[in-house]
DNA sequence: CCGTCGCTTCGGTGTCCGCCGAAGCATCGC
DNA sequence: GCGATGCTTCGGCGGACACCGAAGCGACGG
């Protein structure tokens, strides 16, 4: 009983707006002021401290002081892999017909907590998929033997540790799976390495440079719009 | 910027202890009737009726008419999923001094979704894991070929579709992880097969019968206190 | 040292929502 | 039919909480 007492107050901590709107900026795992979230939340700075509180003392954020400045980010991964969870609930929203602010470049590219989101994102699994690279489930994620070869020659090999690496990550934009794992995070890092996508100031959009288009053309047969 | 509102709304709904009792006890994949899980939330009927009116508009329940039954359950895996996510988080509870009604008997083993948790698969897992037999990490699992072919030998062999099957998934009573996913749910499947283990009536617990610790300890090298 | 900036605490207001008693519909069994 | 059972709707009550304005505290910079 007391278990889904507690259930519930962590649940209860996301269920508001506000909240909601903070989480999920943070989710791509970044460190951000008390003073941004706010905004991103559409509060004013009061507000916005008390429900910082609350998350922090909840257990979904930790906080670190700097100066004037107070930064925020998740407490654990375990927090980022639970707003997953909600959101690919949450997802099957009524068919957007309205774009929002930046929603467009959010839709074509972002990150997600350690690895890349968006259509450029399902298209990398899809394509790795067809190659029979990686197979991708519900519940999880595998790597071929000739998938390892081709991480290892792209340079994306995942560290050698025991653990597993392959997890499958619900799009919430574009519905569908994208990988996520300490491959989908190895596969981001190298992509950032090369120099064919690049972060952007304030979100959590990334753009995709030109010698990423040649790149992902040539390696992947991924065809960019435009 | 909806986004988020959808995300909070939906994470509303786990955000009341009624509510978020109920959907614990339908976490074993059951569907119960209306009544039942009035009780199992501590509400009256007509509280009830109002929670299980809003879970299913949420999109979190599916009803079902039988009679002048109503059953729910669970909409889809992807709610089973988004709950674990939760619990996993909420979790950490502050140590428990007081054990509640059957509360020995859920923690040393019961069903979550359609495999098998508590004490006895976190030790199955630990098994698996000490022989080589699988791999857990905290974002997937991996079968070795070796595990592969002992599962096989077991009867537990998951169905030999192209889908991945193995993934770990937090033990809320133990905090450690045990096997979800195609393999989990096949080996508690064979379990139940063989006599190991029974279901009860009116919980999520399940009894390890005499050949169960015969079994388990002769197979798994597994240890069942008294 | 003083103004600026970032963050927090305090108080008051308004709204939302969970709760139950009572009553209204369906279904089942006799 | 009639009562019993399961579920739902309605109405009113009470508590919880999100919100903001105002004020307090600390850190930086000239």
């Amino acid at each position: 009983m007391s278990d889904s007492n507690r259930i519930a107050a962590t649940a209860a901590l996301l269920g508001d707006p506000a909240r909601a709107n903070m989480l999920a900026a943070l989710m791509d795992g970044r460190a951000l002021t008390a003073k941004e979230l706010a905004y991103a939340a559409h509060v004013t700075p009061q507000t916005a401290s008390g429900h910082l509180a609350k998350l922090a003392d909840g257990g979904l954020l930790a906080a670190e002081k700097q100066g004037r400045h107070r930064y925020f980010r998740l407490a654990s991964p375990l927090v980022g892999h639970m707003l997953e969870g909600v959101m690919a609930v949450a997802g099957p929203e009524p068919p957007r017909t309205t774009t929002w602010r930046g929603g467009e470049a959010l839709r074509t590219a972002r990150t997600c907590y350690d690895h890349l989101a968006g259509r450029l994102a399902v298209a990398l699994a899809d394509a790795l998929t067809a190659r029979g690279h990686v197979a991708l489930g519900a519940d999880g994620g595998e790597v071929t033997d000739e998938g390892k070869r081709f991480l290892d020659d792209f340079g994306a090999a995942p560290e050698p540790g025991r653990r597993v690496y392959c997890r499958p990550c619900l799009d919430w934009s574009e519905r569908r799976p994208h990988l996520a794992g300490r491959v989908g995070s190895a596969l981001a890092c190298r992509c950032f390495e090369l120099g064919w996508i690049a972060r952007r100031r304030d979100t959590r959009a990334v753009s995709i440079t030109d010698a990423g288009r040649t790149g992902f053309r040539d390696t992947f047969g991924i065809a960019l719009d435009g």
